[in-house]
This record gives structure tokens, sequence and C-alpha cells, in this order.
DNA sequence: GTTAGCACTCAAAGGCGTTGAGTGCTAAAA
DNA sequence: TTTTAGCACTCAACGCCTTTGAGTGCTAAC
């Protein structure tokens, strides 16, 4: 598509507006990057490329900087995979597994490391319940007729909710609907759950298995909110792109509505996806690129995470990071059976 | 201390001041304040108030702008407290109450609204565990050797901690075990559960009690930073006293600091307190001024909330929020026996 | 004690020329 | 045919200057 040595001046651009946050303008990559030609040289190539969609010029006497289409071309194409050493993926490894008893816990921790790691605005999608499996049920009285439902969930996920009922039950009724529920639930996912298994259920116990029934939906039920953590979002105040405090407002804005990151985050395919510029985004969010990656309990999808930041971000690492993440998370949450 | 004519052109300026955030000069306030005095009388007044140190001028030429000394007189004596409609206090309750099951939700919820209500940040500090009183406590089986310990403590606070214990422990030795610590913690506060509960505990079940002490203990222990709820952050962007990056960004790295509020928001006095620019602060924070309160069960103090903004901010309404959501707090909390 | 008048100050805004990084085009060199 | 040196041109950014106007303090008259 692109000759060698027009993609060595894009990818010397990209490098450099990467670095500098400034258009970049000929003479700079002849001298920086020995590509042995003449700044008139890469002029021209700069020209065609441009004219090609790859970069854009914000005003007649300025430099380049890459577009879009330039950013992409450059992620699937030109930049260098960042790899780790032994001893910087054991580090993250061993900051995660403080935290590895509990999934709730893990994956925020996740979140913030993530932030830190790419000094990023990072967000962790929780699994939904749907993608866990039943592992203990518990009822619990708190009031004369307020139940504490208490749901333990593999991998390690533990939701409470204190439901109000319909009428008094007494510690030992609900201790027997404890068990009642367990025997029906144990090792069936959210998922199995549809409504024969709870016709079967309400079938076997009767009028209390309505009851059962009745807590376990309103035990599970939570808000969409609450599934989306964020992280490190004061990082992206460093960045030149938000000086301007009017974008920054927007961007912070838009970055606390947790519902949105539920729907960008989608959990479609595997490995790491690079959603640059206007590819993909919410208009609130303006020339901003997003890196996503899905986290897995034994290969099965439960979750996603990853980082927004300017689409001027150093992608490599940036990919690297979220890659990183995202498979020792799946990592610690396999090893959790 | 001050006479009355320099009282209300002391107060005209903070009230002209915390409107247009613009320095006040002689002029408009002669012309908004019908003081029945020129100018030239109010430049003589100023020109007193800035000698006794409640006004300051930025620079000769400029109007003036109210000292931290002369916010403390206003708050304290020059303001007109705001009242609420009974409307309106309804209206806030309608909104929590819809929450008040659980009171982590709740007093998150509260931070929320409070943020709202004054478009400010919002800070609140959860009850520490200390605070509350056993209800129940439930040992359940994760693992061979993890168990999750569910606490569910008055008012309505529930915990869950994974734990991973020296030995397994079957089903039924995990129930025994709960409701052996069922009996001796029911009604009891943290803070009675000082070495002498602990140890007889220990005297009463031997071997086994130890594990129970031990479970409880880990049980219970959580981090500092769990136990403070931020909310609306991103409103002081719009203060023009934060259109500069900079101070926006140390302001939003300070306020995410969640160890810092711990200290800030002490528990000791009733009622709504103000602290005033440097009068309190860690000295990231500039310029700025914290409104709290404390809310309670029974009168007994449990936490505290407030928000935080500007010194240049509208005392009389923070001060009547502040209190609005701190007491409606205190009476669902109260009601939840 | 109050106020009109006046000279004075100074930040903010606007105008203006300079600078310099960068371009595209052309014509010569390779 | 491709590369490059040379050159005229563009334009944001910067510094400098002037103007403007809001505001003051002082003085003298009311």
């Amino acid at each position: 598509m692109l000759d060698d040595r027009k993609s060595r001046v894009l990818r010397a651009v990209i490098e450099d507006y990467i670095e500098t946050a400034e258009p970049v303008g000929s003479r700079t990559i002849a001298r920086k990057h020995r590509l042995g030609v003449s700044p008139a040289t890469i002029r021209n190539e700069m020209a065609d490329l441009e004219e090609t969609g790859y970069l854009e010029q914000p005003h007649v006497s300025a430099g380049r900087i890459p577009s879009d289409k330039g950013y992409r071309f450059y992620v699937d194409a030109l930049m260098e995979p960042m790899s780790f050493t032994l001893e910087q993926y054991r580090q993250v490894y061993s900051e995660m597994i403080k935290h590895y008893r509990e999934m709730e816990r893990l994956i925020q921790e996740a979140g913030k490391l993530l932030a830190s790691l790419t000094q990023s605005a990072a967000i962790v999608v929780a699994p939904p319940i749907e993608q866990l499996t039943f592992q203990h049920v518990q009822l619990i009285p708190v009031d004369e007729r307020d139940v504490l439902v208490v749901l333990l969930l593999h991998p390690n996920v533990v939701k409470n909710k204190i439901v109000r009922t319909e009428r008094a039950f007494s510690s030992a009724e609900l201790i027997q609907l404890s068990v009642g529920l367990n025997q029906k639930l144990k090792g069936i996912t959210y998922r199995d759950l549809g409504p024969t298994v709870l016709r079967e259920i309400v079938g076997e116990f009767g009028e209390i298995g309505q009851v059962m029934v009745e807590l376990l939906v309103r035990g599970l039920s939570s808000e969409k909110d609450e599934q989306v953590y964020s992280s490190g979002m004061t990082h992206i105040l460093n960045q030149p792109e938000f000086k301007d405090v009017e974008k920054a407002k927007a961007f912070l804005e838009a970055f606390e509505q947790k519902e949105l990151w539920l729907n960008l985050l989608g959990e479609d395919s595997q490995g790491v996806r690079v959603k640059i510029g206007k590819e993909n985004f919410h208009s609130d969010i303006q020339d901003c690129s997003l890196v996503t990656a899905t986290y897995h309990v034994g290969g099965h999808v439960i979750g996603s995470l990853g980082i927004v930041g300017p689409t001027r971000m150093e992608y490599a690492r940036m990919v690297a990071m979220v890659e990183l993440i995202a498979s020792t998370l799946s990592e610690l949450l396999t090893d959790m059976k």
C-alpha cells in the first residue's frame, strides 16, 4: 500500500509527534531519523501522505500531524510491539496477587495498576452476574421483614443486598430456604437460571419456592454503574491536549458516565483492540483513543478493561500494558478455581 | 467590632465577589446596594476594612476582594442563613429514602446528592467499624481453606471478606463457629470488643475460639480509603478559580487522596463547621474552604460529610445544604432501627 | 463627617512589526 | 526520472507599544 520510504516517513512523523505533541516538519525528520534523503524529498513524500489522508496540516506553514487513518496504519502495520522483561512481568504479578482472594478487589486493583503504569485513565468492566457461577446462597435475617441475601459466586465474587419481604420469616425458615436454594443452584450459572429453573424451584418447593425465587432475583439486581470501575482520571490533565480546561472538563464529565463504557468495551473479540479517534466514539470525547482487552476465566470471556487517552498516545506501550494486565488478571482469576 | 456601616460594606463586597468572582469597586457597591452614601465614603470604609485585614487588594488600581478573615466574619456574623421550603426538604428526603435499606449505599447516595445540589465536590466519610454494633456473623465456605466472613452490623452495614485459614474447616464446623460467634457478639460494638471479650471467647471455646477470633479480626480489617466516598469532582472545573489547568490538577490530585479527608473531617463538634482558606488546610489545596457536618444514629456521631470548594463560595447555601443532607441522613439512619 | 474633583496606577486588550519554522515550486544535478 | 538546492511565500507566536478604563487615594469644599 505504502512504499517503504513512505512508511518510514509516516512512522517518523507519528513517533515524533507522539513524543513532542508538536507538528513535525521535514527538516526535523531528516535530522532525527537518518533516512538518507534531504528535507525536500521528505517534503514531497509528506505531501503525498497528506494527499492520501495519512497526515494532516494544521495550517499551511506548520508541520504535519497524523490523521486517524495515519494512526490506524501505524498501529496495524508500523509500530514495533513492545515486550517486557521477566522482571517487569513478575512485578505486575506480585502487585496483583496481593489482592487476589476477592475478585472485585482484584479487578479494582488491576484498574489502578493499569492507570498507574500507563499514566492514563483506566476503565475496568466487572463481569455481569450472568457470567458467574453460583457457589453459595445465604439468607440472613436483618429485621422483621428485611433479609440480607448473600451470594457467593465463582470466581470469588460476593454480592449482598438487603431485601424487604412480603411477610416475616424466622431464622429457622431462612436457613431452610438457604439450604433449598443451595441445592438447586450450586454450580449453575445465572445464564442457565432461565424461567425453567425458576419454575422448577417453585414446583419443588411450592409457595416457599416462590419466595426463594423472589429473594434471589431481587438479591441479584444491581445497578449498571456498579459494574464499571475507573481510575487515574487526573492523569490526562498532564497531556498538553487537555491544557484547555473546557476540554478537560468535557473529557472528565464523559469519563464519569459509567454506562458509556459498558457499551464501548464490548466483549466480542479476543486480544487487544485499539479504537482511534472518531472510529468509534461517543461525540463527547473528542480526539481520544481507546485501548481495550478482555479478560477471561478458563478461556471464557467475562469482562473487559482498557485505557483512554488522546489519539496522540504511545500505542506500542499502551497495547503492551493492557495486554499484560489483562492476561495477568485472567491468569489469576483462572487460578482461583 | 465593626460598626454597622462597615459591616454592610463588607457584606456587600463579599456577596458581590461571591457572585462575580471579580474584585469589587466602590462604585459598584454604591450602585447595587443602596447604602445611601457616595462611592468616596465607601472608599474610605473599604480602606479601613483593608487596614484591619478584612479585605485585600490584588493590585492598587483594582477593587477589593475578601480575605480569609473577611469570610470568617461573614460566615460567623453577616450572612443570612438560608432555609428550605417543606417541598425542597421532601424532595431530598424522598431521593434518599430510595436507597435506605443499606447504609453504605445510602451514604454514597447522600454524597452524590450533596455534590449535585451544591455543584461542588463532596466527601462522605463512612462510619469506621468501631462505631457499629454486631448483628450477625456468618462464615461461609469458599474453598478448602478459604472462608467468606460476612458481618452484618447495625445500622445495616454489610462487610464481607474472604480469609485464608490455617487449616481446613467443614461446612458443619463453620456453621458451629458462626453460631458461637453470634452468641457472644450480638448487640455489642466493636469498641466493646476489646481483648477482654476476645479472651472470653478463647476461654469459652478453647482452641476453636482462637480460630473464631482470628477470622473475626481479619474479617473486620479494611483499608482506610474504603471509608471515604467522593463525588462531583468535576464540578469545581466550572469555577473560574480553576480555569488554570495546573490548579485544577493540583486540586483533583489532592482530592483523590482519600486518607487526607479522614483527618480533615474530624468528628469532634456538632453542627455544621466551616473551615476557610488557610485555617486548616493541607498545603496542596490552596484557596479552598470546607463545609462539613457530622451525621449520627440516635445522637451518637458515627461519620461526617461535607463539601470542598473555592474560598469564594456561597457559604449560606453550602452550609444549609450540608446541614440538610446530614440531618436527613441521620434521620434515616436512626429510623433504620 | 461626607462628597466632588482630580491626578495617578496598572491590568487588560488591541495593534503592529519581527521572527522563524515550515511549506510548495522551480530548475539544476544526479 | 528522481533528488535536491534555492527561493519566495505563509502564518502562528512573540514581544513591544499604546490605549482604555476601572479603580484608587488625596485634597478641598460642602
